[in-house]
DNA sequence: AAGTGGTCTAGACCACTTG
DNA sequence: AAGTGGTCTAGACCACTTT
């Protein structure tokens, strides 16, 4: 299994920081050399990390880390699509932001322990002027220690490409739980609906290399003018 | 891009019949011999098979034709699980069956002309003996013709692999479109909900190679026990 | 023991991007 | 022109399953 051993460096050269965000990867030829193995098993692992979008190729180029840009998290991590029109980037509006301590439930999704420090941010999101959703993210204090509210509302780019820049943290997946609920008050003004009508509840473990969980992230979300689309695989041409 | 035209080949193979479900395929080195190409090449093709799990390889007995079976079913199509605990197939019993006229709406979503004939199915699915979700499904007669009531209530397998079986029709991926609703007094009933009650609206349109639609799928799902959970890529170990 | 897929090698040539 | 990834070859040896 020497392009496991590969792949493995390779993403400790990524998770530590060595190959930064949308830096270049050595070429192929040398990192066989690097590795003792020949080209085939540098591009066996590469292959793996590129089809996980860990990595990117651009023939003629280079092989690159991947960013978290607006593309890849409309593509991996934004499911929300109008019915009536293609998906869409959605503007965030940042509601609150607090440091606060995680309850049992949280500390179990996180993998910390009950009252562990974490940020508490809450964000709504809109389609075309119209509020679609809100979020509510749980962070791991320790994991960004330091992070400031300024620092997370003057961000250049998404959320995950924050964590990825400032702290290191790279969001690689993420299991989401969704669920039909009635809104509260609150998610109702937020989003324009009577209170008690049905609305999405999704609930977003995103994790790091070694599933290691980094984010939770719980969204209500008014699916009047939006479906929650997921494909189940199956290219095939 | 010879391995694109063994793979078209192997397609071709399989959606006609050639090789059956859950039937071998040639091994590699006599697959490399008739498409006059080298063994890695047929490799790569077959690779990309199983990644799509059309094909599925053992080592040391051979690749064959992946079958929708339960196991196949739970991890690709079906994607309800309990909270408290794992996923699980479930039960499902007969409605009502008909013949009937496709909408609008269905034959567009089909591929169809309005008024097209159609089987209409509706299915009730359990879980520990408690209703989950309701089913309505929407098949084209042309590609079922045949299809009895009496050969659908007892069939052996998934509804899927009846569709692969019986008709040659292999359903490969789907995409589902996920929306809160609020429940009507038919799916309350059902499911043992109070009007109005908030569920999802699932609505999936399974497809075979070339993305040829298939099957039109709107489920009703009470969620107070059992999320719909999406993973989002990343593996990388 | 024979046959299968799983991994790996050490090249080759092609297509594409950049200086 | 030089450098990169993209594809392909023709073997080799290993791990596993079946006879």
């Amino acid at each position: 299994m020497l392009y496991r051993d590969v792949k493995r460096t390779l993403i400790a050269d990524i998770s530590s920081g060595a190959v930064p965000p949308g830096g270049a990867l050595a070429n192929e030829a040398d990192l066989a050399k690097r590795f003792g193995v020949s080209i085939g098993t540098v591009r066996r692992a590469v292959d793996e990390l590129v089809a996980d979008h860990i990595l990117v190729r651009q023939q003629g180029r280079g092989t690159f880390v991947g960013k978290l840009d607006r593309e890849r998290f409309m593509f991996q991590f934004f499911k929300m699509a109008r019915r009536d029109g293609p998906a869409e980037f959605p503007a965030v509006k940042l509601l609150s932001w607090l440091k606060s301590r995680a309850t049992q439930a949280e500390a179990r999704l996180l993998g910390l322990v009950a009252g562990a420090a974490v940020f508490r941010i809450d964000n709504l999101l809109s389609l075309q002027n119209n509020p679609l959703m809100h979020d509510r993210i749980v962070l791991d204090a320790s994991l960004f220690s330091g992070l400031t509210q300024a620092q997370f509302e003057q961000r250049a780019g998404t959320i995950y490409e924050l964590y990825q820049m400032a702290f290191g943290v790279t969001v690689v997946g993420a299991e989401e739980r969704v669920q039909a609920v009635a809104v509260s008050q609150d998610s109702a003004e937020l989003l324009g609906l009577a209170v008690g009508s049905p609305a999405l509840r999704i609930e977003r473990i995103a994790f790091t290399f070694d599933q290691k969980p980094a984010e939770l992230r719980v969204s209500i979300v008014d699916t009047r003018d939006a479906d929650y689309v997921s494909r189940l695989v199956g290219q095939s041409n």
